[in-house]
DNA sequence: ACCCATTTTGCAACCGGTTGCAAAATTGCA
DNA sequence: TGCAATTTTGCAACCGGTTGCAAAATGGGT
């Protein structure tokens, strides 16, 4: 069906290797020889076959883009910015839905069949095992949303997230809060950990302040909205920072339900600043992840790792910052 | 780097076809060769290459997934559909974004020189032209949430977006309205126009009630408030019948800003039935899409054209639901 | 016009697999 | 045990490209 470079080479009355060398920017070819080529290949509506030639260059500009988020609104803007990103640069992302799947290997596998010339995780719960797993089978990945680490064992490219825990307290407090909640995602996800552990350093730091903590167990709505409309059956904090904005989405509508208002009965602090939170009939007070930056930084990470595989494994951190919206109160 | 078919075959001290029969299904090899094999085959941790032997088989097992639609969450949605059914039948989704992308050629000859088995249109919005483009690359190809058509030039999934029209304006009229208005998505996409000619269709059948209509620029949150906005300056109608839900979310904000409420003083009702649009604090009554059903069914269709290239488009239509919640006043 | 340095071109082997065909091995049956 | 039918195996060519190397062509200087 389509086209090859041997009928091109046939109907340009020159060699295979002159067509490919057309085709193969740095190769040397006369202008000639150029201009008859091009006029064959047109005429015949060839283009190379990137496959066939990956066999012996060892490149398929092939990435495998792989995560486990696809019910948080925010993933849509990522893959987004990944796709077009990507694209930008002559690759062309490979997706994986890795929901519901437990073991690497599974996925490892598939992606060395492809033969991805790199891999981005991009998922702040996936376990850190996944990036490891495509490390150890040779593959450059890229770890987006990941957990900072001072030695971390692949790229990571994310925000930090202990600081962010500190930031959102140190908003409630200085705001005047007496009694903090901390509303976690789930339990289990490093991002979740690391903010709590933030949150609660900067607790231990003011002792006059009271706080307490609970989990949702995942990054949703619904699941926001089920802790909430929990913690609310007994006597709730002030103020909560929520695991992140479709969790504080959640929650604020479990507020609403019961009765009560946002921000004169309950403030809210959410984190990720997606779209959404802007919109004017949620106008959620969050804080900031520049996922924009984000992503081109672990592009620019991933293409430098295509020329280098050996490039020494390296954090990025992000600095993120308060959006003052409507769900605090200015003073209390 | 990676082992290959040869390397397992000296280990296993026999020639490369065994090894490769041994990895083909429906290959003739005797069971103490394949077990001779698979024990090499596991010491060397080899997987074959896919791209290697789709050189031979012609097939790939990719499948281009094209859309523009990187701004309506509900089509996060959609995305996790479509990878969790491909990779459930071992096709591996190469993710293509569009947006900006006016030339259809221009994918066309990418995803020809990654040499997918078939590509998946996923968009309302883009003109048909891309998806002809792919057919007459000789590429198996479905457009899912496309433009139905008696006689379909592709494979067309989705709905029938006339009848949704037609059936938002019955609903309307039934509850009593008598003055309704349309607030259409982007006037260019197909998917406007035909909910625009059925709810019209409804209007002449009705002469006593009275209709405006207008255009929001694109589906987004932020377009369908703008628009909004622009409508409740000069006199609107009592209840809009809105492109789709994220529309229908920004038009609910701007009335909830303007001091009105809805349903009280606007009602409202969409399209789609995203997971939004029955969160609690929005709680949009609007016409059910059944999203799972289209990418099941597109899924099965690009598969049955793996199988028989030739196969006579079909349109394949689903049938869509009003959901009631809380946007339409129950009788005027 | 001649010679040498440089560029362009084609040959052939190779990338990692698959597959038609014929030879070798196994099986079934007398 | 012998022989034909059947199954299993290996050889070698091929899929659509790339690339090192040597031969052919070109260019420059005198």
């Amino acid at each position: 069906m389509a086209v090859t470079l041997k009928e091109v080479a046939e109907r340009a009355g020159v060699s295979r290797s002159a067509v490919s060398r057309t085709f193969t920017d740095g190769a040397s070819v006369s202008d000639k020889m150029r201009r008859k080529v091009e006029k064959a290949a047109k005429e015949l509506g060839y283009s190379p076959n990137a496959l066939a030639s990956s066999l012996t260059t060892g490149r398929t500009k092939l990435i495998g883009l792989v995560s486990n988020n696809f019910h948080n609104p925010i993933f849509l803007e990522v893959f987004d910015l990944f796709t077009r990103g990507l694209q930008d640069r002559g690759l062309r992302p490979l997706l994986v839905n890795l929901t519901d799947e437990t073991d690497p290997e599974n996925s490892v596998r598939m992606l060395r069949q492809y033969s991805v010339d790199g891999v981005v995780v991009a998922s702040s719960t996936l376990p850190p095992g996944f990036a490891k797993a495509f490390r150890d089978a040779g593959v450059p990945v890229v770890h987006s949303f990941g957990r900072a680490s001072s030695a971390p064992q692949v790229h990571v490219v994310g925000i930090d997230n202990v600081e962010c825990g500190r930031m959102a307290a140190r908003e409630l407090i200085e705001r005047g809060y007496t009694h903090l909640g901390f509303m976690g995602g789930p339990e289990g996800a490093t991002s979740t950990q690391d903010r709590y552990t933030g949150f609660m350093s900067e607790m231990s730091a003011n002792p006059g302040i009271k706080a307490s903590y609970s989990f949702a167990d995942a990054y949703s709505f619904d699941a926001g909205r089920r802790e909430m409309l929990r913690l609310l059956k007994n006597s709730p904090a002030q103020a909560y920072f929520c695991g992140d904005d479709v969790l504080s989405i959640g929650a604020l509508s479990a507020i609403d339900d019961s009765g009560l208002a946002c921000p004169d009965d309950i403030g809210l602090i959410g984190l990720n600043d997606m779209e959404m939170s802007r919109w004017e009939n949620i106008d959620l007070t969050t804080i900031h992840q520049p996922i924009r930056q984000i992503v081109t930084s672990s592009i620019e990470l991933m293409v430098a790792m295509l020329d280098d595989p050996e490039r020494y494994p390296e954090t990025r951190i992000f600095p993120c910052s308060i959006v003052e919206r409507g769900t605090l109160k200015a003073e209390c």
